[in-house]
DNA sequence: TATTGTTATACTCTATAACTATA
DNA sequence: TATAGTTATAGAGTATAACAATA
């Protein structure tokens, strides 16, 4: 497997001799500092392939639901209409995805991967695992299922 | 203490008969679904006030080490120093910080809160108290330390 | 009337590079 | 030469609103 270089980390989680305050005690706090490191690295091991995490995740929510509609994914994403088109002709411009008619509802598109596209999304998922991986690499394998678990769990809606 | 309505959750976590693929292992995603739900909240709580996450923390920040310089600041926010111009030029305009000359280095600036500025933190910090705990209120508190703990742990840099 | 996708537009966030004034 | 801050500018990303075609 090709080794990815990993992230130039522009960011430091803790700068010496600097208090944190309250930053330290919050959740939302300790989730930023770990999205920002987990993000350069991610865009350090797939920006060479042209993938961006959202072009990650909307390829691989269209490879497990063929013939979805824009609007749905959309939903999916948490991203308005106007953005999935921008997302879409993007990965329609690189060749990944396709939009054929829906064959009842001629306002909608159906979404599809390319035999391109695939292929690209199958060496962006190892990319992806290595990535992964690699963030997650001071856990345990039980310690990572937990912090998923615990993420999951999280948001104001009971 | 006055009650902040939650989120209005534009975000939906799963979308019905939607196969999510790979993203439901990574860990990466899990943050990002968590991080958008958490945004949701802390908008809907401090959006009222004028506050930012990001000027929430650079207050914080500005708060526990006073006459802090810009170029620090950004240091410990992850934002180039063109970032923290803006930033600071926002808390300067609602008179929250104030710029004071450097007393042996003329090109720096030493940031501090206003006496007005101190007064806000401590109202936006009861909130974001509140939203930190609304968003992991579904976490017991050794669950809500250890997702801290697992959270601070990640990263690429071993 | 409501919905799907599109366009136009704008706003936020952030970065790079060039600039100034110091050091 | 290097550094602190500033400005100009541009590029993502995302949202709202108006629109066309269709339901």
């Amino acid at each position: 497997m090709a080794r990815i270089s990993p992230a130039p980390q522009r960011f430091e989680r803790r700068v010496p001799d600097i208090g944190y305050g309250v930053l330290d005690e919050l959740v939302g706090y300790a989730l930023r500092r770990a999205q920002i490191a987990i993000y350069e690295d991610f865009e350090a091991a797939l920006g060479p392939m042209d993938i961006t995490s959202q072009r990650f995740s909307a390829m691989v929510v269209i490879a497990a639901n063929p013939a979805i509609a824009q609007g749905t994914l959309g939903r999916v994403l948490g991203v308005a209409r106007s953005g999935v088109v921008q997302v879409v002709n993007g990965l329609q411009a690189r060749g990944w995805v396709t939009r054929e008619a829906h064959g009842t509802d001629a306002r909608a598109w159906l979404l599809k991967l390319t035999a391109e596209g695939r292929t690209i999304l199958v060496k962006a998922r190892r990319r992806v695992h290595a990535h992964d991986a690699r963030v997650s690499q001071r856990l345990s394998t039980t310690e990572r299922d937990q912090l998923i678990a615990l993420l999951d769990r999280l948001g104001s809606k009971p």
